[in-house]
DNA sequence: CGAATTCTTGAAGGTAATCAAATGAAGTGG
DNA sequence: CCACTTCATTTGATTACCTTCAAGAATTCG
């Protein structure tokens, strides 16, 4: 079990510190962080489990089952990103979060965080933004769902690489923490079209794929497929 | 423009002061409410408008346009509900919302209820709860979207039961405000496709569709088609 | 190095979309 | 009240996109 250890690292040395709201809280209950090895869960729904999850290393997915009891992946996390945000105003999770690679995460009681607002309205409106951006984060997935599989690839690339961006990494070079199946699961495409797409993309010349790494060597024209300009190339490709 | 005249009945006539959040509220500045025609807009995408709306009367839905320019249905809203409530956390609204029939609505300026949280934490976790069943609602959603037809329908048909059913009616007759193109761009399916699972589950006894009120003669079967148990009955339908 | 997993590629099939058109309902104005 | 227009719904035929099935190549890992 991840968080049967004593606290670890104080927040000070953290490197997500700036952006962990894990830092507003000086409290008596002291924050839990753990290594997580690939494939090892954070958490699973209906977990009673209180608590939010900041990651700190590594890559994380959050699923859950769909009907017919597949997978099906909400959100990738990166460090910095947070686990069970959904939780807020539930007391158990909905989500599964399991590690895509060897990984650390920092669990926040969120009560701790809940209370906390009340003197820190700075805090309160952190965690209002973090469920918002949730929410619309979501409803762009919706948005996703009704384009095609080569506008919902080319838009998974291109949104990977602004995440990575962000984190300091500026070339359009890509790197998949997640396998294909994974992203199949995430963006609802068999694992075989995302191949197939895959290699369609860099048939055109757009990318450039190796292994878990994909260039982007036009981003201009990803997005426009992203947009719906289909690429003209030969026959459809299909699946 | 709807929201031009003069604040309207106080919230003590309210018929959903109980579930209304603008009770809360007894500020300098009065929540004003306002009639809408059917296919009048309560607000665009876009609009700097802090402010969440009450449904009092009527019916309505919320959109987004999806790349292609398609209307894309994010949710129906019946009398208690809030329209807007992903504005939490932004300045302007980022979904469009039309009145279905002819409705009426209370708008509340979004920082009075942020700023009376600090004075009232009811209504702080009332807020954080209704912004967070948004979350699980899309969720949900997400869900939905990758199940056949048929089971879109049926589940879609047994929400909007439970839905009329929390407001007292109890018979097992749904009434839909909203027209068979509205449903197909709820549900990410063609108007075709709607109408015949329709006549489909019709056909099969398992509800009876007469314009816009449908009778569910038998919910457990629907339940059953909505977990995925597709209807046997004869050659797969499609569309 | 061998087992297991992941990835790729090909061929066939299915579900829902699209295209096309007829029917039905609702609202308008004479 | 009825012709007329408009919009919503239904039904049929065809098509397209992606899935599924199948199998081989490449990678990872023990």
């Amino acid at each position: 079990m991840p968080f049967d250890g004593t606290p670890t690292s104080r927040c000070e040395q953290c490197p997500i510190s700036a952006c962990c709201m894990g830092t507003e809280l000086n409290s008596s209950a002291p924050n839990r962080c753990a290594r997580l090895l690939r494939g090892e869960h954070i958490f699973r729904s209906g977990d009673r489990a209180p608590y939010v999850y900041m990651v700190r290393k590594g890559a994380v997915k959050t699923y859950i089952l769909s009907t017919d009891g597949e997978e099906q992946i909400i959100s990738f996390l990166s460090p910095g990103d947070i686990a069970g945000i959904d939780t807020f105003g539930h007391t158990s999770q909905t989500r599964n979060a399991m590690a895509l690679e060897d990984s650390e995460v920092c669990r926040l009681p969120l009560d701790n965080l809940v209370n906390a607002c009340t003197r820190n309205p700075g805090l309160h409106s952190r965690i209002m933004d973090a469920v918002s951006r949730e929410v619309h984060r979501l409803q762009s997935m919706l948005k996703m769902e009704r384009m095609t599989a080569e506008q919902r690839i080319a838009m998974f690339l291109l949104n990977q690489a602004r995440r990575q961006a962000g984190q300091g990494h500026d070339l359009p070079l890509v790197h998949l923490a997640m396998t294909r199946g994974d992203i199949g699961r995430f963006l609802d495409l068999a694992v075989e079209t995302v191949s197939r797409n895959l290699t369609r993309l860099q048939s055109l010349g757009y990318i450039l794929v190796d292994r878990n790494t994909i260039e982007l060597l036009d981003s201009e024209r990803l997005q426009q497929l992203a947009r719906g300009r289909p690429a003209a190339g030969g026959a459809a490709v299909a699946a």
